[in-house]
RNA sequence: GCUCAAGUGGCGGAAUUGGUAGACGCGCUGGAUUCAAAAUCCAGUUCUUUCGAGAGUGUGGGUUCGAUUCCCACCUUGAGUACCA
């Protein structure tokens, strides 16, 4: 009997799927486990060799988990809201619905046929109404819900509304919008309905704000700052320009000290690489410093134009009090003495204020021409220094030594507070700047040459020229300068962080659609119980021609208050029925809290239950791609952190593990056409030759790197006639190149010619063998005979040529030392995610067992086990060909017993100032000294020294004996 | 620029606490089987070599009886981030 994989593959996916093989229960006696892949966009293309390696190892892991005696959760979904559906749609018409229904089919069926153990009775789809109901639900949760920084936590914006109704807002310690005005319990009491909405709105965790945003003319669309990428879009690299426009933000800055406290102090929670929390760490960018006030030197000018402010404001405080002021971030309040000027950013709002009459010209200019450059180009020159003096002058907080304020685009609007002191011996920008516009460089650090460029290092500085913090060094320096500061009133100790709120409203059809209605311009949740709301048909996926987003084309696309329910637009009276929110979500809403949805997935009364997020906690193990680690890893602890907060779930981290696997390259296959001919040349005919590199799909080419040149002929019209020179032997070679798997290189291997021609186990088990899982590895379907003649050679060990070949036999010692080698290091290997090196070790206990002609079932019948969540089908068939009528997913993982592998004696390395020369075979239990002794006595140890008396000789007994001189 | 990771045969990679470098597999070479091929099986395969042996894990140094492994400097590649004050 052979190896007829692909019919046993289909006999067991088909046993797995009639008996639910795979399903988890939320209560069980054995201990639970969770393990989470990063769910797919199903695109149209399908699935390439690729994708399935990330599914394989949490396959793997899982199977191992249950054979460990846990009650194992692996589910799997779709995250299957998302532009290219869209796109689709908007160039032939078909619904984004069909398309992804469509291409959904496809994944299902690619991932079946791969024998993934998934529980797909869990499934969700983030496009699914009964699922984005639960996503819409968070939103108006978040909306619900402001975070207060005294608790450190989110808490309902009811509390916060009476706080404001008995105390007013100067108690309030809140993350929200800065400036906001302080108002007293009577301010609030009296203010309008519409005024305290827009005030809560600056409080809510999420808020409609107008701000800066990234637009993406070409996708008419609104991006995160994790979806540029170079300064162009991530998705097709279109232009991105900055925009003022009033969009949906998450306040996610909010949470950014306990994103980074979950990164450096939460480890039992958060065992993810430390090169993952590098990249969060990084892109969360926590600074300690300081604030410092600078107040502008009055001009009479600018003096009219604050009492003009102050009378539109109805202020009662006089202007000599209230001066313009400009606050500034700094790391180094240190260096206070060394501030010879300071830049404002281009976009800073006092600009206009400060220019003075004879400025006016050269500042408008400017402005004008760094709001035209795009994201991009300012990116791409950073060396080129350009800035204008604005005339006016700021007063040093000590000195009151006048300062002259410039600006200049190497001071982002966006960070900090668009403005910087700056200190030329200290920051190089600084310097850079100053040089080019002759401003003075005073130097404050004792001892240093800064005639030629800046001097940042802070433990080496010693203060000088700077009144009281002379002599000081760095820590104390701070620690002085933001003491004095705050006893002037201008300044104080601060933190800053490069997180930004992330924009949360998308100009797109495809999408989850907001629960929110607008009166009076102000923004309305639909109450929880009409949830969902669906997205509405439409007559053209795109923007409407007054520039509204898609969902401005629909006709049904209003609410009626009264009535709860989507009402037609051309009944909006503003009374009862309210326009809808255009906008739709991102597509990280969907995949914030999908892992939390799969533990109760069909509850139609709550997001999930408290018994299955008590019993699941969290994912024990979640395995994808770094690409997400700025995106949605870091949304996702965020909202998991709210949803704590709340008191939905019982752990503030979602993830306790997470494995980035790494991406699968192909291996191109390059033929070469000589210059202006229709010749190809074998590889080793091209040199001082002038060739052309022409790309050949990998499917014409052998393990010999060979090309069959009449299906290359056949692929393309114009190779139909052209010539072959080909080496001596008569074959024609290509060369080979690793390069990222794509189309355009003809570079793809697909899954489903895989299990045709080798079948899913060889698929698994090559995927794993290629290397280690976190490491970028090319493709290069020869390799993949080695494990399929494994598994054939597995199968003979099992079934001769008259059948099942396997006895009641007592195993031999050696068979016994075999067995039991391999379950300890498959074990160690499955616990160490090193799954490649459990390859190796499978062929190794095969090629040993085959030697042993070991027949026994008391051996064959554990490796099985060893072997099944690597190569799920063929240890199903030949479990059940020994007799048993159940699935081997459940049977106990084997026993290691250690007594299997005492060994009485060991071969010795013998070697000499540390180089291995020979091997001596001499008993364990022998003593130090009559080791020495063997050794100096051997032949080959005289043969070495060649008359030499060794000066010293090392021996570990059971390691090594090593001889100097 | 800053942060991180990695450099081992023709190729993918192994060596888990400092102790026989190159496991396992691909490819290659030779052989068996076959009319022939595929498949299968056996032997060999880091480099140099005067066939005794010698060298060797990106480069240079260091610690050690002994270093792919630890330390220092440098080079290369990849990833993240980027006028972040």
């Amino acid at each position: 009997m052979n190896y007829h994989f692909n019919d046993i593959e289909a006999k067991w996916q088909k046993y797995w799927a009639e008996n639910k093989t795979f399903q988890a229960q939320n209560q069980s006696d054995k201990p639970k486990y969770y393990v989470l892949d990063m769910f797919p966009y199903p695109s149209g293309a399908g699935l390439h060799v690729g994708h399935p390696l990330g599914y394989i190892a949490s396959d793997i892991y899982a199977r191992y988990k249950r054979h460990k005696g846990f009650n194992v959760l692996h589910p799997q979904g779709y995250d299957s809201f998302g532009l290219p559906a869209e796109q689709y749609a908007i160039q032939t018409g078909q619904h984004p619905a069909l398309t992804t229904e469509t291409n959904i089919k496809t994944y299902r069926r690619q991932l079946d046929q791969i024998g993934f153990s998934f529980d797909w009775s869990r499934e969700v789809r983030t496009s699914d109404p009964n699922y984005y109901k639960w996503t819409q639900w968070v939103f108006i949760q978040l909306f619900e819900s402001w975070y207060n920084k005294d608790t450190n936590k989110a808490e309902a914006i009811t509390k916060l509304i009476s706080v404001f109704a008995s105390e007013g807002n100067t108690n309030v310690n809140a993350a929200c919008d800065d400036a906001i005005e302080t108002f007293s319990a009577e301010d609030w009491n009296s203010y309008l309905t519409e005024q305290q909405e827009a005030i809560l709105l600056k409080y809510r965790l999420t808020y409609l704000a107008e701000t800066e945003v990234n637009w993406c003319p070409a996708l008419g669309t609104v991006l995160a700052n994790d979806e540029i990428v170079n300064g162009v879009s991530e998705r097709g690299g279109h232009p991105v320009v900055r925009k003022k426009m009033t969009q949906w933000s998450m306040r996610i800055s909010a949470y950014a000290e306990r994103l980074l406290n979950g990164i450096d102090y939460n480890t039992d929670n958060l065992e993810w690489t430390e090169s993952l929390k590098d990249i969060q760490r990084n892109w969360i960018g926590k600074s300690v410093g300081a604030s410092v006030t600078f107040n502008v030197k009055m001009t009479s000018e600018m003096l009219k134009l604050v009492q003009h402010d102050e009378t539109e404001r109805h202020s009662e405080l006089n202007s000599e009090s209230n001066p313009y002021k400009i606050d500034v971030f700094t790391t180094r309040p240190d260096t206070i003495f060394g501030v010879s000027f300071m830049t404002l950013a281009p976009e800073h709002e006092l600009v206009t204020k400060l220019t003075t009459e004879t400025q006016k010209v050269e500042v408008e200019a400017y402005i004008k021409a760094t709001a035209k450059r795009s994201e991009r180009d300012r990116m791409a020159d950073v060396k080129t220094i350009s800035g204008v003096f604005t005339g006016a002058y700021a007063e040093h907080p000590f000195s009151k030594e006048p300062i002259p304020i410039w600006i200049g685009d190497y001071v982002l609007a966006g960070y900090g507070t668009g403005a910087v002191m700056s200190v030329p011996c200290g920051d190089q920008r600084d310097y850079d700047f100053a040089k080019h516009f002759n401003i003075a460089i005073p130097n404050i650090f004792d001892g240093v040459d800064i005639s030629e460029e800046a001097f940042a290092d802070k433990d080496k500085t010693v203060i000088v020229n700077s009144d009281f913090l002379n002599g000081l060094k760095y820590k104390k320096a701070v620690k002085t300068a933001i003491y004095e500061l705050e006893k002037l009133g201008q300044g104080e100790g601060k933190t800053n962080y490069r997180l930004r709120d992330a924009v949360f409203s998308r100009q797109r059809y495809w999408g989850e659609p907001f629960p929110v209605y607008y009166v009076n311009g102000l923004p309305q949740m639909i109450d929880a119980k009409h949830l969902p709301i669906t997205l509405p048909e439409v007559e053209k996926y795109l923007p409407t021609e007054t520039g509204e987003p898609p969902l401005g084309n629909a006709t049904v696309w209003a609410w009626d208050a009264l009535k709860g329910e989507l009402a037609k637009n051309k009944d909006i009276d503003n009374v009862n029925i309210h326009p809808l929110e255009l906008n739709t979500m991102p597509g990280w809403a969907g995949s914030s809290q999908y892992f939390n949805r799969y533990m109760d997935p069909h509850n139609e009364n709550e997001i999930f239950s408290k018994e299955a997020i008590d019993y699941w906690k969290q994912v024990d193990l979640y395995i994808g791609g770094s690409e997400h680690a700025t995106g949605h890893l870091l949304y996702a602890r965020f909202w998991q952190k709210f949803m704590f907060d709340m008191g939905l779930v019982p752990v503030d981290e979602f993830a306790k593990k997470l494995i980035n696997q790494g991406m699968i390259l192909g291996t191109s296959a390059f033929v070469y056409r000589m210059e202006g001919t229709n010749t190809f040349l074998s590889k080793s005919l091209i040199k001082n030759k002038d060739v052309q590199p022409i790309h050949a799909d990998v499917s014409f080419v052998n393990a010999s790197d060979e090309l069959d040149i009449e299906a290359f002929k056949n692929w393309r019209t114009d190779f139909k006639n052209a010539e072959f020179i080909t080496e001596e032997d008569g074959s024609f070679k290509v060369s080979r190149e690793v390069e990222k798997m794509s189309k355009s290189k003809y570079n793809v291997v697909s899954p489903d010619n895989i299990c045709a021609q080798y079948g899913a186990d060889s698929l698994r088990l090559y995927e794993m063998f290629l290397g280690p899982l976190e490491q970028a590895k090319p493709w290069n379907t020869a390799g993949i005979t080695g494990v399929h003649g494994f598994l054939k050679k597995l199968w003979k060990l099992y079934f001769g040529e008259n059948g099942l070949t396997v006895t009641d036999a007592e195993p031999s010692k050696d068979n016994l030392k075999t067995l039991h080698k391999t379950i300890k290091k498959v074990e160690e290997d499955i616990e160490n995610f090193s799954f490649n090196t459990s390859v190796s070790t499978f062929m190794i206990a095969v090629n040993e067992l085959t030697a042993q002609k070991c027949t026994s079932k008391n051996i064959l019948e554990p490796l099985l086990i060893l072997l099944s969540p690597y190569a799920p089908h063929i240890a199903e068939e030949l479990y059940s060909q020994l007799g048993h009528d159940k699935s081997i997913s459940t049977a106990p993982f084997p026993e290691f017993d250690a007594s299997h592998l005492v060994e009485s004696s060991k071969n010795y390395p013998i070697s000499f100032n540390g180089k291995m020369r020979f091997t001596l075979e001499l008993p364990l239990d022998m003593s130090k000294e009559d080791i020495e002794a063997a050794v100096m006595a051997h032949d080959k140890t005289k043969e070495q020294l060649q008359g030499r008396q060794p000066k010293k000789v090392i021996v570990v007994p059971g390691k090594i004996v090593n001889i100097v001189g």
